[in-house]
DNA sequence: AGGCAGGTGGCCA
DNA sequence: TGGCCACCTGCC
């Protein structure tokens, strides 16, 4: 692969553990890291890399999709919002669990995905790792989905793409029991034309709703989905990290998922979304301690 | 080597 | 509403 010349990246400087942690901590299941430490990624036609240069950010891209993706690099990184201004809304000053992880992974982002694609990957994603998913989501992009760049670089297949895919080769992508959820929403989508943009579009509560209608989503999923791919940062996920995260460090022990989803909207607010990633990051880099 | 894993849906009381 | 279990199968 041929890459243009690297270009600053102005408004966010991470540090190398906020930066893999952002790219590469569950968010999204297509970046990954080289072992110069420069990570790549793709999300809808777009192909970049990003590394931490003298604390400053810096990417590139392939030099024809260069233009496109300068275009749509902000965005996906959620340039749109002021971050810090956004973490510091948190109530990190009443709970000094939260203070400590705003401290250590100061910078922290949520990543704002192509919608379609962000359902795609939390449907590969029931009790599954992180590293498994990622396989599942790279033999989806390598076997079905088109190229964007040579050599041997695909973009996911879009839902009319995955309504044409016979179960049976869904599950040779290592999908097993998923294969069947993503073969049954493909189809509901391909009966509701525009059912996909309305949801992205709708409010939270209702976008929910509409998400949990489809085969293989639940709760956990449809807030995933709007977190990381629809900007709602009221969404606040619970899965099993963050379900043993809240047990340990709020003493929540023996509360079911509902309950502790009701906890965490309530005590941290209308960002919630942003607290989660926060204590997410902190369980993944301090588990068990 | 075998249990387990970023859940969901269906069934039972 | 609430608990239990099947669902696939590649990793650690």
């Amino acid at each position: 692969m041929t890459w243009s010349a690297w270009q600053p990246l102005p408004g966010w400087s991470p540090s190398a553990t906020v930066l893999a942690e952002t790219l590469d901590g569950g968010q999204s299941f297509r970046w990954s890291k080289e072992d110069d430490g420069v990570f790549t990624g793709l999300w809808a036609d777009n192909i970049a890399q990003l590394r931490s240069h003298d604390t400053a950010l810096q990417w590139r891209a392939p030099p024809a999709l260069h233009a496109q993706v300068a275009r749509e690099l902000p965005r996906y990184l959620g340039h749109e919002h002021d971050w810090t201004a956004l973490a510091d809304a948190l109530p990190w000053r009443s709970d000094a669990h939260l203070a400590q992880c705003v401290r250590v992974f100061r910078g922290l982002r949520l990543l704002r995905q192509p919608f379609g694609e962000t359902l795609l990957g939390f449907l590969c994603s029931a009790t599954k790792q992180i590293v498994q998913i990622k396989q599942m989501v790279a033999l989806l992009a390598e076997r079905h989905g088109a190229s964007i760049a040579r050599p041997a670089c695909h973009r996911l297949p879009t839902w009319p793409e995955l309504a044409a895919i016979p179960e049976s080769e869904l599950r040779a992508c290592l999908l097993g029991f998923r294969a069947r959820y993503i073969h049954e929403t493909a189809q509901f989508l391909a009966a509701r034309p525009g059912w996909l943009e309305a949801t992205e579009a709708a409010p939270y509560a209702a976008a929910k709703a509409r998400l949990m209608d489809l085969p293989g989503v639940g709760e956990k999923v449809a807030d995933c989905v709007l977190l990381f791919g629809a900007g709602k940062l009221e969404a606040f996920p619970v899965d099993t990290w963050i379900l043993k995260a809240l047990a340990r460090r709020y003493g929540l022990d023996g509360w079911k998922p509902a309950q502790v989803a009701h906890f965490g909207r309530t005590h941290f607010g209308p960002l919630a979304g942003i607290a989660q990633q926060y204590l997410f990051a902190w369980e993944r880099r301090h588990g068990g301690r």
